[in-house]
DNA sequence: GCACTTGTAAAACGAACGTTTTACACCCGC
DNA sequence: GCGGGTGTAAAACGTTCGTTTTACAAGTGC
């Protein structure tokens, strides 16, 4: 492992368990074992360093979600949770904490939530034909992964579920009604599919 | 509205815009429109005033939620992030930028996740019979703060709506299935309620 | 043997941090 | 009229911040 790839995964847990602007650059240096000149004509500045951990966390996060289903999706995360502790969505933090202000930060969580979006969209396609319910299955993805910060396998397992009775369903109205529909009180289809417009990816204000 | 409210709600926009550590008692004075030295007469320090943001934000919030069925939980939600912005959790997000290393900031965070989690537990055993679905919609919910910061108001109806789908499951499981069951390949009921051990509300590694 | 690179340890930089203090103005009850 | 509380503005406290610099040790190629 290089220099700089050992600074950045010291620098991703370090930022994962104690913060990002509260994590000053001692912690990172000596997380790290290297001296701070080092780190400094590594990477440059501490704003590299914060977006280089994300996208450091992106691609192992998304090289360990190597699946091909919804459900192994669920599954997954709930390994990942395992391995390594829920303290709730990284990207999400990252850009609280800094308010927006570090661009760095700020265009590595866009890219990464628009990957986020755009994988889960795929495998709702590829299972149901269609996106309808890609929204709602991103909801319990980033529901999981908020609720086992304190409810840990309780979280992943009740959005693992709801997430393949949401495809089910999908299916199901995607081919129209079959032997009888769910409810007929239910105004569920009609819903999925209003109101799906442009929303800005990141808005400081 | 007392100086002290003045203060905290001044802070807890400020905290929730820019982030806590990130938040300079300069900034926080000047939103307030208090000097310091009033600022640390009436509330004492940096870390009481993010604890008493917080408390006010639970206050506020549950106010604002008052609702008797979980659609309409929902809906509220969505006037909440139509009126406020989402920038996800501001607990979570208190936690994080702390690291867990400040006891009133942890302990109002506890204080919230329980409440929360109580909360949509009354509504959904209201509702169906059984708190079977209770983490499900709670992931839903934590879902739909989450997503909605980037997906707006796509991650909230989404949330809306597959909730209304899992509690209409969850009142025909609990009856017993009726004229055909959704899907016999399915196995999302008993799921429903396997591993719903304890976990540590919060976990600093 | 000797530049050259690349690392460490530690001092030093100015700026910003959370907090306290000083100096002073206002308003109130008596 | 005047002390006592409550506010502001601003300076100052010592600490910590992110960053740069200095001094120096070790390994490399020629």
């Amino acid at each position: 492992m290089s220099i700089e790839q050992q600074i950045i995964a010291a620098a991703e847990h370090t930022f994962d368990h104690h913060g990002f602007t509260a994590s000053g650059m001692d912690r990172l240096t000596d997380a790290a074992g290297v001296s701070s000149r080092t780190l400094y004509k590594r990477i440059g500045n501490k704003n590299s360093l914060m977006a280089a951990a994300l996208a450091n966390r992106r691609e192992r996060f998304f090289r360990f979600l190597n699946v091909r289903s919804i459900d192994a999706l669920f599954a997954q995360l709930e390994d990942w949770t395992e391995a390594e502790g829920a303290r709730g969505c990284l990207f999400l933090r990252a850009l609280s904490d800094t308010g927006g202000s570090v661009i760095e930060v700020t265009s590595e969580v866009v890219v990464y939530r628009q990957s986020l979006r755009d994988f889960i969209a795929c495998l709702v396609i590829e299972e149901t034909g269609t996106d309808l319910a890609a929204d709602g299955i991103l909801a319990l993805f980033e529901g999981a992964v908020t609720a086992a910060s304190y409810r840990g396998r309780n979280a992943t397992q009740a959005a693992r579920t709801t997430a393949a009775l949401l495809l089910e369903h999908s299916r199901q109205y995607s081919k129209g009604p079959r032997c009888c529909a769910s409810s007929p009180s239910l105004p569920i289809p009609s819903r999925l599919s209003i109101h799906r417009r442009s929303w800005p990816l990141f808005t400081t204000h």
